[in-house]
DNA sequence: AAATTTAACTAACAACCGTTAGTTTTGCGG
DNA sequence: CCGCAAAACTAACGGTTGTTAGTTAAATTT
């Protein structure tokens, strides 16, 4: 039945999308070839387009699967019923995690999002748009409820966003430093600070 | 005198390096391609080798110029007497202000350094890896002064390091929040976290 | 004013790019 | 075992890339 056949498709296309992931981490987006890609698939390049529809199909698939996963979890942190504070260090620390497990994919997403077409593009940057707005509600209510410090919010948001992006710097020695260790360092730098 | 020619075409090459700086800030390195340069400098693509010896130069002048710009400003930090939370906030301080005054460059070279051509890239990664080391010192420093809290030093570089870089987000609607705010929002972020 | 250098130009090359067309192989369902 | 669709292949297209060669105009030096 075509069933098995549709499920061997889906298979080798995420598969493509998984090599693609891991190239444009490497090379970036624009100096990653289909040939490139092709070849590290064992075909040739031409039969990648029996399962996508061209090259930027990976790149709208690495950097929108990104962005539903972030908007889903955000979601939930939304409706949890704890501390406006508690739910900002659930952020902080679920951003954390998705840099240790979807390394590559985070990284590809951070940095060449800006070779989306339109309109995907203007799609992207809304939903980041969105995404930051509702992740500085959260730290404008932690600050109503006097948990937090009054910063202006959106700095804030940025300020977390950015400090984790970084891990992907020192992603290249894990032996030094342990992920629990990054991980309680920097929620402590960034929610308590660094002076005693 | 053959003294003014080469100022002037010292001047012509800076302004070549200038431009590049902003295009690879729009597009990245490998997506602006020297005939858009060329339009840009006002002739014609060829004319660019008189005053470079090829696009990697370009890349090459932007990020070893950042390079010696920073290990310039670390020297002086390490030499003034000051007590070591200050030697840190002042490093703070001025990676907001490169980023506010000399983001493009900044920008690129954050972002496409992985561009540099052996054996120009492994210099590059040297260079950065002393300069983090040497932070990483001035961090340690202060924790046996028992000014800061005990966390990992090098994990506490590269989240400040990081979260300055992600300046580079918000750059973009100058209006809401201004370069004053920013800076310190962030530096107290960062030293004293958010919690109050 | 002549000579020489600087910096622009036109034309072109070889390589590579993403993609398409058409064909052949593969593997499973009837 | 046949038929059919999925998925591989070869070949090629039009376009762009960084760069070079050779030439000409402009500017500077002698």
């Amino acid at each position: 039945m075509g069933k098995t056949v549709a499920i061997k498709t889906i298979n080798r296309k995420e598969q493509i999308v998984e090599i693609a992931t891991r190239l444009f981490h490497e090379k970036g987006y624009n100096a990653t070839s289909m040939r490139h890609l092709a070849e590290q698939m064992g075909m040739e390049a031409a039969s990648l387009y029996n399962h996508i529809t061209g090259k930027d199909e990976l790149l709208q698939q690495i950097c929108f699967g990104m962005a539903t996963h972030y908007n889903a979890h955000l979601e939930q942190v939304e409706n949890e019923a704890i501390s406006p504070v508690a739910r900002i260090e659930k952020m902080v620390r679920f951003h954390i995690g998705e840099m240790m497990t979807q390394f590559e994919a985070v990284y590809v997403t951070n940095r060449d999002w800006k070779h989306l077409k339109e309109p995907l593009l203007g799609n992207f940057l809304q939903q980041r748009k969105t995404y930051e707005k509702r992740f500085a509600l959260l730290v404008q209510q932690a600050i109503d409820a006097g948990e937090i410090k009054p910063v202006h919010p959106h700095a804030a948001v940025l300020t977390i966003l950015s400090a984790v992006r970084g891990i992907e710097f020192w992603q290249r020695n894990p032996r030094n430093i342990s992920a629990e260790q990054i991980e309680e360092d920097m929620v402590r730098i960034l929610l308590h600070g660094l002076c005693s």
